[in-house]
DNA sequence: CTTTTGACTGTTGTTATATACAGTACACTA
DNA sequence: TAGTGTACTGTATATAACAACAGTCAAAAG
């Protein structure tokens, strides 16, 4: 799962953008010019001068003009929303993100990668509800049990795992529906990666 | 809901704390001394050198020497776990912080203002499942149909919340649980909250 | 082929920021 | 009543950090 947010950025923008995102994760705090050129190697802090202009020139960051550490995200640091998945009759994810929501990827573990809106009723019994949210880590393997996104074509479910050799059941949990069969030596399944939590929103509607 | 996560700080530590807070919050990077001074009105910048010290010896900040905006909360900033609640038959919750999840509280609207993990099945089939965290905003007020934190006597539950007159009725969401009939003419009912989120973590388990 | 842009090095001035030191006032404790 | 902690003012200074200017080199664009 690709972390790109960004319009137009170089490799090495983003790179710079990944470190900025980092160090406010882990020190709660931007770097400072000399720190960014110290991480990379940059032999002077001009370096990374330049490379935050042209961050902020595009839109990535905004600079808070003579403040230490005056670095601010447009962004807003958390999980990328990515679509909706219609839980019952599958229904194809859009592939593009729709918001994002501040989350701590690490809230989960394992780490959630990107995050899912569910529609429909056909996984009420494993307690997803409609309009649910659930946190997915990217990921192709999965066990028996686990709840998957998984792709068919271009259509996306979300379903319980089960493989018995080549076959591969995705069962849902309500039982209205009956059981998605694959034979994955005729079609073609992908797993996209396995719930590991949820976020149920608007309860008060 | 207090926020008190401090030893014992005076008044105006805990208000030069909050502060520090804030601005991680607001503008995601922590203040300098001369930004507390001029929010608090110092003429000194060495009052707020003063108070950062003095909640570094308390240990509820940590000072990275020499660094600009080099404020650490040690505290972990999101929504404080306050207790277990069984949904079942109500045991009572644990009036004290047990962990604090990084959690946005306007990530729900109303903004949450605690999290209580859920234990039983009585809540099932409105999808809040045994281990559930449910996010509470505080508040007395509840209107019918709402999912509320309710108090009787020393003893906490999680239940639908009904009123016809004088009589209250906090209904479970699994039909092999009874409601709970309180007369409040009789009885002591306190609204504790109104749940306005869900977090399921540990999916995988 | 020239110009622009990205990605740097190297240097420097200015200001933002941390932090030490000296002192005042007041409340609380031994 | 001396001592200690809280809550400041006021001054001073070293340095952390920003930010401007002058370049180099290579790749991409026009």
């Amino acid at each position: 799962m690709k972390s790109s947010t960004a319009t137009n950025l170089t490799p090495r923008q983003s790179e710079i953008l990944a470190f900025i995102r980092n160090s406010l994760e882990v020190f709660s705090v931007p770097p400072t010019r000399a720190e960014i050129a110290s991480a990379f190697g940059f032999a002077s802090a001009n370096a990374a001068e330049d490379h935050l202009r042209a961050l902020a020139r595009k839109g990535a960051i905004t600079l808070e003009s003579g403040s230490a550490r005056g670095i601010r995200l447009v962004e807003q640091l958390g999980l990328p929303l990515i679509g909706t998945v219609a839980a019952g009759s599958p229904i194809l994810a859009v592939e593009n993100r729709l918001d994002t929501m501040r989350i701590d990827p690490a809230l989960f573990s394992p780490r959630a990668d990107f995050l899912l809106r569910v529609r429909g009723l056909s996984m009420i019994e494993a307690g997803i509800l409609d309009g649910d949210v659930l946190a997915i880590h990217s990921t192709s393997e999965a066990t028996n049990g686990q709840i998957v996104v998984a792709r068919i074509g271009d259509e996306v479910t979300v379903k319980r795992f089960k493989r018995r050799g080549t076959m591969v059941e995705l069962i849902a949990e309500n039982k209205d529906f009956k059981p998605i069969l694959v034979n994955t030596r005729n079609e073609t399944l992908t797993i996209e990666g396995v719930a590991v939590g949820l976020i149920r929103d608007g309860m008060m509607r």
